[in-house]
DNA sequence: TCTCTGATTGACAGTCCAGTCAATGGCGTG
DNA sequence: CACGCCATTGACTGGACTGTCAATCAGAGA
């Protein structure tokens, strides 16, 4: 008799919800939580060692359960990657959306929605970072992770290429774009690997420095 | 003498050596063969799918075999990407000693020398890769990789502090080393995780554009 | 309260893999 | 030519992990 009638339900020891949970829960809830629990332990134990045990554990439900939702470890894992693909991507389209309507404005905009500290975190730039490692051998993993790109680098090509028009700058925008990518990109590594790693506001003012010298007259350095 | 005279041992699979192989081989180069053939099955698989039997098959010998040279997977893998982080070392150090002594000559051909053809190989970039998705959650990595980075940082970042000196650029140093390694660490990834990559040559012309954009006293575009 | 639906559990099976070890064989040396 | 050393092999083991499944349980509606 499992049972236990008042159910103190104390320790829930990972998502910090302060709703007591059901013993059920609806299918959409129930996968959330089971994706957050995967981020964290991608992000604990590397890829090569995230089991789906370990992924149960994390989230405090059997590991028959995580297959209930998941039907396979792959789908699990794909699904992990889509989400995260898709809140990044909400992320910096409501950012765009929300701004004002100048080139200059969007850029500045941009990349600070790359690191805006609900999603510029320790667990999901490890994730990110597992994936990253594992996608260039895995071609269902180069899907989800190559179309987000691709929107934003487009994007980005974009606003690069009006701030050239007003500013007669000699670079093309093809590689000022993708040079401001690359650093915002790389600082996340530099989170990531680094021995001693500089911090997120630090990664973000070296983004915002590559922006002033690339665009001196739409961008003042500091 | 390693005595192998007739020996038709035709189809070695895998290292296109003209000599034909001995049976047995000195303990060096028989770990150098195995470290090849884990480089290749890294690019090939990823980090999660590598096996012992998997680099044994690679390397065309028996699984017991690689445990002999290595005695643990973990090991292999530590020797493996010490041996990527010692090539990659020799490789640009090199290159800085046999360039001129001005530092535009110097970062000119620290930026060539990350772009060598015969290190950077998809095989290569691949097996970085494949250490960078998993160095995060895993000291042992974090070891060799770190350091690598330390000493290359360091040198690119005296090289820019001179160039700061010499054309009385605004931007502090160490936020232009940053940036120049992060672009060509950034095409690095972008040759293996893009969906249409571009070339080598591409990756070499974007840091080239970038230092040019850096330096623009010292540089010239294109 | 009873019943039905669907979420949840945990034991189990099959597979794969790292690491062990006894036996083999090639090569240099005496 | 014979011996001994050591590289090499491949079968074997123990463990870990993924995926299956029958039984259980919680909640909603009648």
């Amino acid at each position: 008799m499992t049972a236990a009638s008042p159910k103190p339900s104390t320790s829930s020891a990972e998502a910090p919800d302060p709703a007591p949970r059901p013993r059920t829960m609806s299918r959409e809830a129930r996968r959330e939580q089971i994706i957050e629990a995967t981020i964290r332990t991608l992000a604990a134990r590397g890829f090569a060692r995230t089991t789906l045990t370990e992924v149960a554990r994390e989230a405090g439900l059997s590991h028959g359960l995580v297959l209930f939702h998941f039907e396979t470890k792959e789908k699990l894992l794909a699904d992990t990657l889509g989400a995260l693909a898709e809140e990044y991507r909400d992320n910096w389209q409501a950012a765009l959306a929300s701004a004002g309507p100048t080139a200059a404005e969007q850029l500045s905009a941009l990349i600070d929605a790359d690191f805006a500290p609900n999603l510029c975190t320790p667990d999901r730039l490890a994730a990110w970072c597992a994936f990253w490692g594992e996608a260039q051998s895995r071609p269902i993993y180069q899907e989800n992770y190559g179309d987000k790109d691709a929107a934003y680098n487009a994007r980005m090509e974009e606003i690069c290429a009006e701030l050239v028009a007003e500013g007669g700058y000699t670079a093309a925008p093809k590689y000022l774009a993708r040079i401001l990518r690359l650093t915002i990109e790389g600082t996340w590594l530099d989170l990531m690997s680094m021995k001693d790693p500089y911090d997120a506001a630090e990664a973000q003012r070296t983004a915002r420095i590559c922006a002033s010298i690339l665009f001196p007259k739409h961008f003042k350095a500091e």
